[in-house]
RNA sequence: GCGGGCAUAGCUCAGGGGUUAGAGCGCCUGACUGUGGCUCAGGAGGUCGUGGGUUCAAUUCCCAUUGUCCGCCCCA
């Protein structure tokens, strides 16, 4: 029996650590440009946690979290999504008292139990953004235009956001009524199963793929004209700070999102080269959430990326990263010149060149194609003949020149070039 | 949780009820003593996912199982 890897993980290998590499250090350094200050959770944490904060009655809590009893009989949950998580922590350490505001970025793998397929995995990884305490619609913005800013800085073009408002509870509350007065025709035609779960949450109607309620939902009311005037002047005004910040967008009034915390704005950008699971990012602003896990009421936003859908854009557009690369191959010539041969690496190294070099004794031959292999730029040819003069010859792969270089002076060399 | 496709070399795949299962790529070695990439030659590498059944005979047919891919659901 061979072991495997557990179903839906995947094992980030050499030849793609590069691309992960490279996407968090995009992500860092744009958290970084708006402020943003990196947050760390644990891994799991109480399944209570989670069932408050996500809704009792999203797909999320209801059958796709790892949930498990450790020895001491406490229930806790892989967490299936990191903002319940770091508001946990902000709260048990005060870390945004009332009137101060807050902006936390983080990375970190999220768990759902679910059937793995194109982009979707149970062992994902997210990058997220939570901007605490600012009750504007400026915020909102500010993290739309991160989110955007983010997605440029990987090369990804031309995206387009999809916003909505799910205004206040007294909009939603009315809305929900009136969806389902308008679909009643059509429900009644539903088994009582699928009609007990489209009462329970009308909203996932607009979002549906099924052909018939897409067509029906055509004419449905649209959540935006039950909106608060409140909510209807912020959503308006959100329009104009991502116009005025060149950020394309589009109104959908079908963007819901699958988690129940959400408040006025909601987002998501969508791409269509991830097959059924086009989401790349979603997000929005959860402006209750703070006080029903039991801090004090606290305005805020946020917005969650999947690193792996990214990683797939990223492929299917083309975008190539460059792996780090290697400077200098050291090929021993003879065996009794090895420790010389380590001793120039060795230096090489303290000096800060990638140095790399043969410890298997292989044929000169060998130790080039091998220097090849490793996309060296230098080899430096350490033989006894050289050394006798207190020198080793410099190829560069590129052009194929050759020049003898003193030791002392070999770091110094390659450096400048 | 439901439906469908797939599972043969490191990778991408071909094949076929009956001797030593193939290709391309990759890998290793060599082409006059210390010069890579290109070319040429040689070589290594597979209990044909696992378990059971049918058969004189299964890697090939059937069933189950696991994995994988795609869709539904849902979402990152």
């Amino acid at each position: 029996m061979k072991f495997q890897n557990p179903r839906g993980t995947a094992d980030v290998l050499p030849i793609d650590s590069a691309k992960w590499q490279a996407l968090e250090n995009s992500f860092r350094k744009t958290a970084g440009l708006y402020g943003y200050k990196e947050i760390r959770t644990p891994t799991f944490e109480d399944t209570e946690l989670f069932q408050r904060t996500s809704g009792e009655t999203s797909d999320i809590v209801s059958k796709q979290m790892y949930s498990f009893e450790d020895k001491g009989g406490r229930n806790l949950t892989l967490k299936p999504e990191v903002t319940a998580s770091a508001l946990r922590a902000v709260i048990q350490n005060n870390l945004c008292p009332t009137g101060s505001q807050l902006r936390l970025y983080y990375l970190s793998p999220i768990f759902r139990y679910e059937r793995p397929q194109k982009g979707r995995f149970r062992e994902a990884h997210q990058f997220g953004l939570e901007l605490l305490g600012v009750a504007s619609e400026l915020a909102d913005a500010e993290i739309i235009q991160a989110t955007t800013q983010f997605y440029r800085s990987i090369g990804l073009k031309d995206l387009t956001v999809l916003i909505n408002s799910l205004g206040r509870e007294q909009a939603r509350a009315s809305y929900r009524t009136a969806l389902l007065e308008f679909a009643d025709s059509y429900l009644t035609t539903l088994d009582l199963e699928a009609r007990a779960k489209i009462e329970k949450n009308p909203l996932r109607m607009l979002d549906s793929k099924d052909p018939d309620v897409i067509e029906l939902m055509k004419s449905a009311p649209s959540i935006l004209s039950f909106l608060e005037s409140e909510s209807q002047l912020r959503f308006g005004r959100l329009q104009e700070y991502l116009t005025a910040a060149q950020i394309q967008f589009e109104v959908r009034p079908e963007i819901v999102r699958g988690l129940d915390y959400y408040t006025e704005t909601v987002f998501e950008v969508q791409s269509d080269l991830l097959g059924a699971q086009g989401a790349l990012c979603g997000g929005g602003r959860y402006d209750g959430l703070i006080e029903e896990l039991g801090g004090p009421p606290t305005p805020a936003v946020g917005v969650g990326m999947g690193v792996e859908r990214a990683l797939m854009v990223q492929e299917a557009a083309g975008i190539n990263v460059a792996g780090n690369e290697l400077k200098v191959f050291v090929v021993s010539i003879g065996e009794g010149i090895m420790p010389t041969a380590q001793t120039i690496a060795l230096k090489l190294r303290e000096a800060g060149i990638s140095t790399m070099l043969d410890l298997s004794c292989k044929s000169f031959k060998s130790q080039l194609r091998m220097a090849d292999k490793e996309g060296a730029q230098f080899a430096v040819f350490v033989g006894e003949d050289e050394v006798a003069k207190g020198e080793v010859t410099v190829k560069e792969f590129s052009t194929g020149k050759q020049v003898e270089v003193p030791i002392e002076n070999l770091a110094q060399a390659l450096k400048s070039q």
